[in-house]
DNA sequence: ACTACATTTGCAATACTGTTGCATTAATAA
DNA sequence: TTATTAATGCAACAGTATTGCAAATGTAGT
């Protein structure tokens, strides 16, 4: 595995990611950066971002493929969360501490889990 | 509400699914049905048959909305069930019978739900 | 602090994905 | 068979994403 820089486009995504209450998309991190760097690098720092495991996908119904950040990730992960997308003010959250339950039939090898559940969330309701 | 028309194309992209095991992409239809009508009317097909609630969406990690029909709904609809994504072969199945059990924060309303899981399949392990 | 070098970025080119307006076609009901 | 209205096909357009390559930059070693 190769050597990870700390470059200023990967340092202020990270810290954009990080300080969000709610998963980004690429267009959204793209309008917060301004002209930071273009959008080429932003696809390739979420992709090295989410290699690495810093950060996770959330894609909603629409398709929409969202990054974020575990904020409680350090005391103990919740890799299988569910994510709350918002239908009035389309925002995406993590729900970290809503892990579901469920049991597939023996044979399937689960890698990776993608729960998002659209509706109305408590500050628009 | 408008009446909806049963036309050549609906017909054949219903076929389509609801003959398929797995969930299709909007691309894996349109190569299906070769010239049968343009890339245009699939879209709007199946929005259609996503607004009578004759298909349901799945959404993967990836981000590619594919169309899926239950093949047990007759008996008794699982609306809530989870979806497989085989990264070997690409295939994403319907498990019907999987219903995750979780719980929101109750301030929380729940109209739709995407759940799928990645991995491998039982016919590529 | 300087240098070497691999990683990362910016840009160009390209392809895929999806939406909308409008004229035409065709499915349905009478 | 005819009238009506949904559905289609086409054009135009916009957003989303990938890749190759040269230039820039972060990092380790000196």
């Amino acid at each position: 595995m190769k050597n990870t820089r700390n470059t200023r486009a990967r340092t202020e995504i990270l810290n954009l990611i990080t300080s969000s209450e709610e998963a980004l998309s690429h267009s959204q991190i793209q309008s917060s950066l301004k002209d930071l760097c273009d959008r080429f690098t932003i696809y390739r720092v979420l992709d090295r971002l989410t290699y690495e495991g810093i950060i996770h996908k959330v894609v909603n119904i629409d398709g929409v493929i969202r990054y974020a950040k575990c904020h409680n990730c350090d005391e103990k992960h919740h890799p299988d969360h569910i994510h709350f997308s918002c239908e009035q003010c389309h925002t995406v959250t993590c729900l970290e501490d809503v892990e579901p339950q469920f049991k597939l039939p023996k044979k399937y090898k689960v890698h990776e889990v993608n729960f998002t559940v659209s509706g109305i969330c408590p500050s628009c309701s």
